[in-house]
DNA sequence: GGGCGAATTGCAACCGGTTCCTAAACCGGT
DNA sequence: ACCGGTTTAGGAACCGGTTGCAATTCGCCC
């Protein structure tokens, strides 16, 4: 059934190597050869198996894509762009889901079976420890959506989120609103802290600020409801509130308008991510934008990079915000 | 770098044979040798090749998963479900974005290239003629979400749309509803002409009925958004609509709320798919739901049946939907 | 027509496993 | 100690490509 490059060269009246060579860019072939050999191949349908060359090339084409975040529907948005990255780049994308019941060694060691070129991480919550695993594997990899630190072990392609924290800051601030909250992811993911620490830098900037910390237990829709829903029957809420998320945000701002607080009049939000939601019509969150394409394409140039040269130096790459402006918060003074 | 077969094979001082036995369940193997071979793998950090080993046998343990749906959210559960339900069965995803720009021939090509062992289609808006060249091209297949036909080329597991239409126009009826309309996707796609198929079947079982058809130019929440508007511009509405899906039916709830018009008070709203957004406190969507999680397994596991066992008579899988009532229907009678 | 360097070509070894086949080791029984 | 029947082990060919190397052919000039 299958087609080999023996029977393409049997039929071309060539040696095997001839139309090896006639499918290596770049390689020595004589105009004739190759014309002999195209229309075999074309008349036998010869498609060379990516498998026996993988084997004697040790470059697959593939890419480990490894995620574990499933839910937030802006990783829709990140697995198109990224196939997309990656396809036209002319690699394909082996996709792992490292949900929580999944061993990552056992992933690791499935990466390196199948001998991908490179592996791409996408994943906030991710611990750095796997990359770095992959990495000690001798598998090129890089971080998308990581966390930047001082001396990473890995290039990591993302977003600086201390800034993020002190850029949603000015943002209430210059809005006029003085009673802050801020309701963050998990209190233990590395973005909750980071945003965090810079959402408390800027409002340490202004002396008449109060500020107000809570949680949601996890990145999510319901989450977020449930922890609004306790601040509520907890005492006066804030003027407003930093959401972890859009989902979260969309959780609390269901929770407000369902107990009957005003968003923007009585309180007002502010997401962060611009998920599609954001700009429905029965949301028309105020958020901050994370630059998916930006980082996507980023990520997905590095591993390729760092496939062709595996000692490049690591890096980091940190790409800007943007605040988007709908109707979650009241105007600007 | 990489530790071979031979390597292993040398510090256990055996053969190359041994050591391959020692990796493939059911061969013949003294306890003595395994346990030398298993020694000197561990030391070693041996990993036998998928590459090698899938270029003997003929088998990859690779899925060809192709879809060409990443902009709607369902789609990120049915590739967390996929990938999950494909790696619990010891295989591994590698993921086809066939997005309009994409050749589809170039990905029949690849999926042959790397020998995959099966492929699964997941899409409602793809051609069936995409799954069929997959199998004239002697890749197993299975076309989940696929249309149900009388003589199907490919195995098919999804739903009975036109079913889904009758329930929508029962769900209705049942409510008092009897100036009804249809808001479809794009009046082109298969799902929808089914769908309405169902749908006038239902309602012309009741004589007095009055049926409105329109169509959102996609499936999305700005078409849906798009097609109320000119539905409430152009004249009084129908007392509830059938929308084509979730995002749709979201967009139209949108419309109608910002236009001042009570859900369900004035209009009465039912959607399809059940997406988690139809949840959220904001939307509280009645709606139609598909069995993701079963149409996923039955998928996989007929995906791989088919890879063992390459003959085995065509099927059609239909799985019953379940009506989710939410807030956007008034409550029957 | 002969000679020269460059472009092509084919051979053969190799990538890392799998598996058929034969030979060797092993077993219990006499 | 010997025999016959099972296991088990190793050799070698094969899966489908790639590539270094030596041999051949080519184009061109004298």
């Amino acid at each position: 059934m299958t087609v080999t490059l023996k029977d393409v060269a049997e039929r071309a009246g060539v040696s095997r190597s001839a139309v090896s060579r006639t499918f290596t860019p770049g390689a020595s072939v004589s105009a004739k050869t190759r014309s002999k050999v195209e229309q075999a191949a074309a008349e036998l349908g010869y498609a060379p198996s990516a498998l026996a060359s993988g084997l004697s090339t040790g470059r697959t084409k593939l890419i480990g894509l490894v995620s574990n975040n499933f839910r937030n529907p802006i990783f829709l948005e990140v697995f198109d762009l990224f196939t997309r990255a990656i396809q036209d780049r002319g690699l394909r994308p082996l996709l792992v889901n490292l949900s929580e019941d999944t061993d990552p060694e056992a992933a690791i060691r499935m990466l390196r079976q199948y001998s991908v070129d490179a592996v791409i991480v996408a994943s906030s919550t991710l611990s750095p420890a796997f990359a770095a695993n992959c990495k000690a594997a001798g598998l090129p990899v890089v971080h998308a959506f990581g966390r930047a630190t001082r001396r990473p072990e890995v290039p990591v392609v993302g977003i600086d989120n201390v800034e993020a924290g002190r850029m949603a800051a000015r943002a209430l601030l210059a809005r006029g609103y003085r009673d802050i909250g801020f309701l963050g992811g998990p209190a233990g993911a590395t973005t909750t802290q980071d945003r965090l620490a810079g959402f408390r830098q800027e409002l340490a900037r202004h002396p008449g600020c109060r500020l107000r910390e809570s949680f949601a237990s996890t990145y999510s829709h319901d989450a977020g409801a449930a922890e609004m829903s306790r601040l509520i029957d907890s005492g006066p809420l804030a003027e407003a509130y930093f959401c972890g998320d859009d989902v979260i945000a969309i959780g609390a701002l269901g929770v407000l308008r369902k107990a009957g607080r005003e968003v923007p009049g009585d309180v007002g939000l502010i997401g962060f991510n611009d998920m599609e939601a954001a700009s429905w019509d029965l949301v028309t969150l105020t958020t901050i934008r994370q630059p998916l394409d930006e980082i996507i394409a980023v990520s997905v140039g590095q591993a390729i990079a760092l496939s062709e040269q595996p000692e490049t130096p690591v890096t980091q790459t940190l790409l800007p915000l943007t605040l988007i402006e709908r109707g979650t918060l009241r105007p600007g003074m």
